[in-house]
RNA sequence: GGGCGAAUAGCUCAGCGGUUCAGAGCGCCUGCCUUACACGCAGGAAGUCGGGGGUUCGAAUCCCUCUUCGCCCACCA
């Protein structure tokens, strides 16, 4: 593309030149913003008013080391949208904003810090840590909380609540010790899931399942008794250090010379029998499974059915050897030469051992799930341990059958089979982190009789025998207090007035990644605890992805930051694209390489408004009389039709928004504001606002205002910014009234005339086939035409009449014959009910032309007609299909019928092959 | 290995039983400083609605199947 100099210099020409304008004509978003949203905040605007219904929704409380990204702008977008358009419904919105201390993820980002001055926590001791911890989330603590202003959400922020407020603390507390009570959390001992790196164990929900090619290794475990040995195969060599047994399944043919006998375990030459055990796949490899029950869920099962014992081979931080303290049987069990390597180069080596010993039998590549740590990405090593659970099914149960009576549902519909599924194969809950920072799970020992409980307050000593105490040092998972977040936020456990007004909520909009993780654990807890579900509606929003349709990450480079778009484009363009752009849970695409292309469209909308408002502001005197006090009799074809567009904008747009269908709310907005208001009714209106001011003026000034003030009330909600500041513009608003704090429109039927609204289209018609003739035949724009309409289908000329000066002014016109005078030689087009109109073009008319475009218009139309008459003498269509539909087919016939004839006639007239 | 979703103009997506339903935005082509807007106005070009079967009076729209992508779930070591 060229330099656009002339358009610069256009523009640059422009600029103030229209001493009625002050206006600049480029809206400029960041000279704005800022203090629009002050004004709002000021104002209290956010914060739930009146004594009416509520309308509730909790905000997915971010990671305090969380910066906004494109996916919480989403997600946060798609809630303002529906606050504010319930807070203009007059709803008592509240939209309860907060962060979640994150306990692995806040740990991790302040032990990196840790290690960048040389320093574990274990250098630094837990208080102290934990202390380090406090001030990092102080000083950098909510700044994304900082960010969603930007973006313009109106979150009440005098409820703004942290996971970890002291508040907080006890309704998680109160809710341990009410498990506790009521039986429903255990020590477990088993094999969890463990992140060597983040030194703790994980939910079966935080180790993330990856696809990934690795090796099967099949090892040779020679009998004990010299006669043979038996070739297992596995993926993780270095677990066998703690087999303690061989299994096949108990009809494997292949199993019974060996069933009863021992192997001994290479390297660690300690003998192991060959049971027979049903959880076998035969067709798995070679039938027969090493036995690790320390480090393999399943093979603790197994271990369990048998009575074997359960050897750690591996240290929590994934090193080879024990634990100080591990008893002495099991101790030696890992070969000096493998002593303290890492797991992966104690697999590499002990692949090298047993090849060296010809154990290896062969080795294939095997693509299997590995999981990782859903914090730091690290291989989890299934682990034998101690921990707290929480028996899930009884907390299960009830809010499944909740959702299955329709008490609460999933939009969009299509992840019901998914959460159902899920909701019913639950296991329990391990809750219990081996981290500092968090809720201290209450749990207390007493050290002189070994007496354990929960407790609400720390005790002073043991209620049994009056002994010292000693709390459990771990914590709770960090989902073990968010699954409070919708009504430990209104103080729960006490029956405050918030918790009676704002529970249960009504909407949850998050992302699908945490449908599990978070959101289903929500409506538990609130069944359990509250007997009643938390919200009505979980809207689970779609994934942001780049072109590719990769999801926007910080590893990949490919993320957007919503702060730049604001910059660049301002808020709203952000906002413009995020709702537009995506419709109900559908993923958006979003190309980080093209921000312009990405949302220029939100930005030139803004403009646009901007634009229309600065030309109609220009026009209005101080006082606009409302529109209900004009007469009816005073109101134009034109009039009539633009209010009918906008009762219709807003009759669908409150439609779509109730449905969560925001796009189309949007798009429906869009197009009348641009579409219909700027690109028709602005221009057609025009000439009635000039300064003699009469009755027709009077009349324009309502109607513009009327519309021009619907429009902005019904984008309001996805572009907050660009409307407030034009709004408090119009002609009568007091100087602390705000748009955020007024009413959604309602439709009114007394100002729609469905019969304006088809004669107008076809004045639109007319004069968009004067200006494509005009175009077709490069008349300069300038040439004055001279044209006639001739006038079929009910009203006659009427419409055409009554718009004459439009027609005349938009199509360029110099004069329009409505009486069906001929015009001389001329361009024809023939539209709707067969209205045709004549374009005038005194010699310059091309008469084959004229044919073959009159000609490839009655064959269309041929066509059509065809395939209506098809359906009409289907006896078949008329007796099933619908009523209306019939009907509607019939008055089509009609109309192209009428559009036929006239066409024929024409193309006779023209002498038309 | 199960389940789900997507495939429509060059790009990103609407439409999900009824010929003005083949659309929008961006991009592209042609004009244009027209009483607000060149971040604009006017006029255009552009798609056998992934392939193949079927149901129906009628299918982009429902069913089956194939292909290609994406997601979720899963203890086959």
């Amino acid at each position: 593309m060229p330099p656009h100099s002339s358009r610069r210099f256009v523009s640059e020409y422009n600029k103030g030149m229209d001493p009625r304008i002050p206006l600049p004509p480029q809206y400029d978003p960041s000279g704005v913003e800022a203090a629009l949203y002050q004004r709002w905040q000021e104002r209290g605007t956010f914060a739930p008013r009146g004594d009416g219904e509520p309308y509730v929704i909790v905000m997915p409380p971010p990671n305090l080391t969380a910066i906004l990204h494109v996916g919480h702008g989403l997600n946060n977008v798609i809630q303002d949208v529906l606050i504010r358009f319930e807070r203009m419904r007059g709803r008592a919105v509240e939209w309860l904003p907060g962060t979640d201390h994150a306990g692995i993820a806040t740990q991790n980002v302040v032990e990196r810090l840790l290690a960048a001055e040389g320093k574990t926590r274990f250098d630094v001791g837990r208080e102290a840590f934990v202390e380090r911890v406090w001030q990092f989330v102080r000083e950098t603590g909510a700044t994304i909380l900082e960010q969603l202003r930007v973006i313009g959400c109106s979150s009440d922020w005098s409820r703004t609540r942290f996971t970890l407020d002291p508040a907080y603390s006890r309704a998680v507390r109160e809710v341990f010790v009410t498990l506790w009570e009521e039986g429903l959390i255990y020590r477990g001992h088993r094999v969890i899931h463990w992140c060597p790196h983040c030194l703790t164990a994980l939910s079966d929900e935080e180790a993330e399942a990856s696809e990934t090619t690795g090796s099967l290794y099949y090892i040779r475990y020679p009998l004990a008794d010299g006669s043979g040995a038996v070739t297992v195969a596995t993926t993780r060599p270095e677990t066998m250090l703690g087999d303690t047994a061989v299994v096949v399944h108990p009809d494997d043919p292949r199993g019974s010379p060996y069933l009863g006998k021992r192997v001994r375990l290479p390297l660690v030459n300690v003998e192991i029998p060959v049971l027979a055990d049903a959880s076998v796949d035969p067709k798995f490899g070679t039938g027969f499974v090493k036995v690790t029950p320390a480090h393999d869920a399943s093979d603790f099962e197994i271990g369990t059915r048998h009575h074997l014992p359960a050897p750690l081979i591996m240290r929590a931080d994934g090193t080879m050897g024990q634990e100080p303290g591990v008893e002495k049987r099991e101790a030696g069990r890992v070969p000096p030469e493998i002593q303290g390597l890492d797991r992966f180069e104690a697999r590499k080596k002990i692949v090298q051992l047993l090849e060296a010993q010809g154990l290896l039998v062969k080795v294939e590549t095997h693509q299997h799930a590995v999981r990782r740590c859903y914090r730091c990405d690290t291989v989890v090593e299934p682990r034998l341990s101690d921990q707290w659970f929480v028996k899930i099914q009884p907390l299960a149960e009830p809010a499944l059958a909740a959702y299955q009576r329709g008490e609460y549902r999933i939009v969009p519909e299509r992840w019901k089979a998914t959460y159902e599924n899920w909701m019913a194969s639950l296991r329990d809950w391990n809750i219990s982190r081996q981290l500092w920072w968090g809720h201290r799970i209450p749990v207390f020992t007493c050290s002189r009789c070994d007496h354990r409980w929960a407790d609400r307050a720390d005790p002073p000593g043991c209620p049994k025998c009056g002994g010292p105490v000693t709390q459990d040092p771990d914590v709770l998972d960090t989902w073990f207090s968010s699954w409070l977040w919708p009504f430990a936020t209104f103080g729960w456990p006490q029956l405050s007035d918030d918790l009676q007004r704002f529970y249960p909520g009504h909407t949850l909009v998050t992302a699908p990644e945490i449908l599990f993780l978070w959101v289903s654990r929500m409506v538990m807890s609130g069944y359990h605890f509250l007997g009643e579900k938390p919200f009505t509606t979980v809207y689970l929003t779609g994934t942001v992805r780049d072109t590719q349709h990769r999801k926007m990450s910080k590893s990949l480079g490919n993320g957007i930051d919503p702060l730049d778009v604001v910059r660049l484009y301002g808020a709203d363009a952000l906002r413009w694209t995020l709702i537009a752009g995506s419709s109900l849970g559908a993923d958006v695409i979003l190309d980080p390489n093209d921000l312009e292309t990405t949302f220029a469209p939100g930005r030139n909308f803004a403009n646009k408004l901007w634009n229309i408002g600065r030309f109609i502001l220009a026009q209005l005197p101080a006082n606009v009389t409302p529109i209900e006090r004009i007469d009816r009799s005073r109101l134009t074809l034109a009039d009539r039709w633009i209010l009918t567009r906008a009762n219709h904008a807003i009759w669908t747009a409150t439609r779509y928004l109730e449905q969560f269908r925001l796009d189309e709310a949007a798009k429906r907005c869009f197009a009348f504001a641009w579409n219909e208001l700027a690109d028709w009714y602005v221009e057609v209106v025009k000439p009635r606002l000039g300064a003699q001011g009469g009755a027709s003026t009077e009349a324009a000034h309502a109607v513009l205002v009327y519309c021009f003030d619907t429009a902005l009330r019904l984008l309001h909600p996805v572009v907050p910014f660009i409307t407030e500041e034009l709004w408090q513009k119009l002609p009568g608003r007091g100087a602390d009234e705000l748009l955020a704090g007024s009413e959604w429109p309602t439709r009114r039927q007394e100002l729609e005339d469905y019969d304006a609204d088809p004669q107008f289209e076809r004045v639109k018609t007319a004069i968009e086939r004067i200006r494509s003739i005009r175009a077709e035949y490069r008349i300069a724009p300038k040439t004055r035409l001279r044209a006639a309409i001739v006038a079929r289908g009910g009203d006659r000329s009427e419409s055409f009449a009554s718009e004459r000066e439009t027609i005349l002014r938009l199509a360029q016109l110099e004069e329009l014959s409505l009486d069906g005078a001929p015009v001389g030689a001329g361009a024809h087009a023939v539209f709707g009910d067969g209205s045709e109109v004549v374009v005038a073009l005194a010699g310059a008319v091309d008469v084959q032309q004229e044919c073959r475009r009159l000609t490839s218009e009655l064959q269309r139309l041929d066509q059509q007609l065809a395939g209506l008459a098809v359906k009409l003498t289907n006896e078949n269509f008329v007796s099933r299909a619908p009523a209306d539909v019939v009907a509607r087919e019939r008055e089509k016939e009609r109309m192209w019928r009428e559009q036929r004839s006239v066409l024929t006639g024409k193309l006779t007239a023209l002498g038309c092959g």
